[in-house]
DNA sequence: ATTGCTCATGACACCGGTTTCCATTATGAC
DNA sequence: GTCATAATGGAAACCGGTGTCATGAGCAAT
């Protein structure tokens, strides 16, 4: 310890010394380059000489480092995944798609919540792909629907692939879903339940999700040759508290909506607890569809009819694109790009009342 | 390409040379361990030298490769989120409060779920500490409970903090909340509103979180002098699902709780939904307290009365006992061991009916 | 026997940092 | 002015892998 330029190592740590790639060739009588061979299985090796390495590495329980492989390479081994969704279900399934995706590969995922108000965002994206230099970044909605991210990443020279609600970008950068023909099929569901004095709760302003699912809730209406008046549209920003009061402004509409759609659950949540404290029966004074299927539609009373998004398998589509042609030489838009919604039918719809 | 060993660099990425420790040091004039002091903050040196060398590396935007850090110093930078929680919005506190405490710190996070119930769980853990040495894991409850897995990461030299509902480890590693005394003073306030014939529905066998809140259930009970007769605890294993059918079970007993206290949100939410099933209300009829305070807690009508587990300073205490003494030379200890729960009193408690 | 080819393997440099060890220079005491 | 000492900076080794290229063996064709 001549310099002690750096903390010093708190003695401690008794981590027995790892073997390292030099200790099998040595024990195996061969040099480096050939077990190297031999983890990355190369076809060009001597079955003979395969097995006495193999055996060698299994006897000292060897295990190639990571970070040495990440130096040599000059790449990673690491999936971000950055978001801004303030809601716990969907990033925990993105979450698990991701890791679906990444089982028996090398990659690891790293997560990376980020302030879309800050006004340092991008500098601080920007910063984390430029110190970790991450292999490639799965970015959820909402952020993802920010160009000016996919364009950093493209100049800071990392990979990506972007999940929303409609495609924004090409076939390899893309994972989406079609919400726009979703929430047209809900809405003609419930006006065939006889439902015509709809509500809509939006999403916030600048969402391309919240666009793409007004403008399937005005297809549907206008295809049924149903009118809009403007006063049954509320805003909102999928949060609950937002459905709790956009609810309240369109109970106070006068004659009021016999139903309402909600651009996601969390909102249609809202929707019924707002009926409750009303005194407003949910479904037979008012029927209510939610977007997303999160756990807590089916965990409310009544559990909530509503649009499943297919986040997990959209998730493990978007990281397999990723790692796809390192893994296994799969071209990155061997992986679907567009996935389809579904209507769940729970206990928040029925006809509308007589009166 | 004179040998096809590994999958080829696909073309494409145009990822422009980042300047390397080299450049710097080439164009500052200097050598490579002077630039890497000016990095390290070292003391001794030249005040002159390093505003040299600091100009250069902000002209160069130079950023160190963490990749070369880590093998250089035989250490990386990732800590480990090791856990077996369905609880979307627990997980997610965690890996905020766990974030939190790497902010600004050359440390990122890795996710790894786990599956409790898999024989090859361990093997599994095993396999992921040792192929990507990571620099610690936080350990999440229930899986924090098992000391196989804290003997495991003893084992293969990973550094670990555990958290739970009781001190199940020494003061480096572990981070506890005390759960038992939570559940006391909830309790508590039920027997003060009136309330006599309180119902219990547990978490899991063998959950130390589940024991702890029954612990502090009867505490109360027995310090008031109420008797508790085995009909009136309820299994559960903190899914809303069981909160359900559970509550049904209490519901047909003759007579019925006046109250039920349920040793997660999830399956109180479970209770509300199952007694508005049976017409039965709630606070009037019934009352209902959750444990943890998760969203869901204030989005149901009426809003959960419920014990607050404090997630995130738990996680946020637990990373920083884990990276503390690298990053600051903090001792690992400097960090509580020990946070309070609190309750919150919302709207699923009244007096007990008259009768 | 010589040439030409393929196959299996090894020597060695390299990735980008940190550390060791030594050389040089500056400082201060005599 | 000289010498001891401390402050500073550089050369080279090292961390543990991978890429490039050379080499020797084995074998078929000439």
């Amino acid at each position: 310890m001549a310099e002690k330029d750096s903390s010093s190592d708190r003695g401690g740590s008794k981590r027995s010394a790892k073997p390292t790639i030099n200790d099998v060739a040595r024990l195996a009588g061969v040099s480096k380059k050939t077990v190297s061979r031999v983890i990355n299985r190369s076809p060009l090796l001597n079955e003979e000489t395969r097995e006495r390495v193999e055996a060698v590495i299994r006897r000292l329980g060897y295990v190639p480092n990571p970070q040495a492989r990440a130096l040599a390479l000059g790449r990673n081994f690491l999936v971000g995944l950055i978001h801004d969704n303030p809601n716990a279900q969907m990033v925990l399934n993105v979450q698990q798609g991701i890791l679906e995706a990444l089982q028996g590969t090398d990659f690891e995922m790293v997560v990376r919540p980020v302030d879309r108000n800050s006004s340092m965002m991008l500098d601080d994206v920007r910063a984390f792909l430029e110190r970790q230099r991450l292999f490639g970044v799965v970015l959820l909605p909402p952020i993802s629907e920010d160009d000016s991210l996919a364009r950093l990443c493209d100049e800071v020279g990392c990979r990506y692939v972007r999940m929303g609600s409609v495609q924004l970008d090409d076939a390899a950068h893309m994972v989406a879903s079609n919400d726009r023909e979703a929430v047209r099929e809900a809405i003609t569901y419930l006006i065939q339940m006889g439902h015509r004095l709809i509500g809509l709760i939006e999403g916030p302003d600048g969402f391309r999700s919240a666009r793409e699912r007004r403008l399937g809730f005005e297809d549907a209406l206008s295809t049924a040759g149903i009118g809009l008046p403007r006063s049954l549209i509320a805003a909102g920003n999928y949060t609950f508290e937002t459905g709790v009061s956009a609810a309240n402004r369109l109970f106070d509409l006068s004659p009021r909506p016999t139903a309402i759609f909600a651009s996601n659950d969390e909102m249609a949540a809202g929707i019924v607890y707002a009926a409750r404290e009303r005194g407003v029966s949910v479904p037979d004074d008012l029927s209510v569809i939610g977007f997303d299927d999160t756990p807590i539609a089916a965990h409310i009373w009544p559990p909530l009819t509503t649009v499943r998004w297919p986040i997990v398998s959209m998730a493990r589509s978007a990281a397999r694109k990723l790692v796809g042609d390192v893994v296994d030489g799969e071209a990155p838009d061997d992986q679907p790009s567009m996935l389809a919604s579904m209507l769940i039918r729970r206990g928040s719809v029925a006809p509308p009342p007589r009166t």
